[in-house]
DNA sequence: AAAGCACTTCTTGTATACACGATCATTGAC
DNA sequence: GTCAATGATCGTGTATACAAGAAGTGCTTT
């Protein structure tokens, strides 16, 4: 519970929102979350104002705070936007790399092959984030860094439905082995383009995507 | 005042960060703050947490809250994620032009050229930021266009002083006479790359921003 | 005289109380 | 029977009170 109960209320109610314990539109009751946490209203509080700050929930004057529901559109545009980060990423770790980071993509990339292999689609899905995290990492921008981690754990859920589809992990996974290839070879161009292929949502993929969301 | 005094001391303290009024590594007292402002704790608190959010002010622990200091190292990561993001609104810019889109664009360009010409800085500040608003837009991505405005209003103040670097006004402007020929003739990937260049901080630049964060 | 310990004071963290606004239901009128 | 208006109830917004921890200061001891 750290020593801090606001702080720990926001990681806790931004992760039922993420795990779509909380669905987008439910409304927040300040009191039943206070109960519900065995805290007083105040902290609850401070963590609806924090995650109002981030953009998750909406706390609209006097009539209560409510899980902000992206829609399609704007997922795809998350989406859009994480792949252009995500290809800077890739681009800095192609220049930057050193041992520790070449080692850590190394093995995550490994772990992604033998999930993949496995048909391990949990699995992967674990494997495959903290492979990203790693090119996050590689490319030594801390804010660059925090900016993926953060965007990466909003998108999480719709990255999840996404790897339910057909084909979609040994896809995935042969992308991965070609953007290490060209981060290990330096090449930061190439590894920029194939991540920004590899995050975003081209063609039938949206279509996929909104299959998925409206299914919820 | 609006209606809801949380928010409004939301942007009032951002505001007296982003305007220096409040320096980096300053402590915020919550009982100056509420008593100068003229309202009781519980609003300033809920309006720090916000801004720990977001990642402008840091709350340890039972020490209270102070105005981070990114550092110019941190500065120079975040103009570097800024040009990557200006890069996309750009290219999306030049895919999606529309009629009301290209007029903003020519009307907040034509201002810059008149302060430009007028060696007016201070203006030239102003008309930049709605410039490269106009872009924001034009692209038609909502996400993206919210990422790029918070992002440029936290370079606000590092901008302002870049801006008094010499020649780089005329230097300014006839980079953005080319942004606009690409996203007018509809080359995204001319307008991203000029985008990326003119936004991002390269070579002596950057000796330029940490000689003017210094002098703080 | 300097260093360490204890005490006091100040500030933050949480709870609770109170007031205002919004929503919903009920009743009355058309 | 339906729609509108008014009142009641519930929930949010702000203030204040109280507790706990951190920092600073002063005193004592070596």
């Amino acid at each position: 519970m750290s020593e801090n109960v606001g702080r720990w209320l926001r990681d806790e109610i931004e992760n039922s929102i993420l795990s779509n314990e909380f669905s987008p539109g439910e409304r927040l009751d300040e009191t039943v979350l206070a109960t519900r946490f065995g805290v007083s209203r105040t902290p609850v509080r401070e963590a609806l104002m924090q995650l109002d700050a981030i953009g998750l929930i909406e706390i609209r004057p006097r009539r209560g705070a409510i899980v902000i529901d992206p829609g399609p559109h704007r997922v795809y545009e998350m989406f859009e936007v994480m792949a252009e980060l995500e290809g800077l990423a890739g681009s800095l770790a192609a220049r930057r790399l050193d041992k520790a980071s070449r080692e850590a993509i190394t093995a995550t990339h490994s772990r992604c092959g033998q999930s993949a292999s496995a048909g391990d689609s949990d699995a992967y899905y674990y494997d495959n984030e903290e492979f990203h995290k790693a090119i996050y990492a590689a490319g030594r921008s801390e804010f660059l860094e925090e900016q993926c981690v953060q965007l990466h754990r909003r998108l999480r859920p719709y990255r999840r439905l996404q790897l339910r589809v057909r084909n979609r992990l040994s896809t995935s996974f042969s992308e991965h082995c070609a953007i290490v290839d060209a981060i290990f070879a330096g090449d930061g161009d190439e590894a920029r383009r194939l991540l920004r292929t590899h995050v975003g949502i081209q063609g039938e993929r949206f279509s996929d995507l909104v299959a998925s969301m409206a299914v919820r």
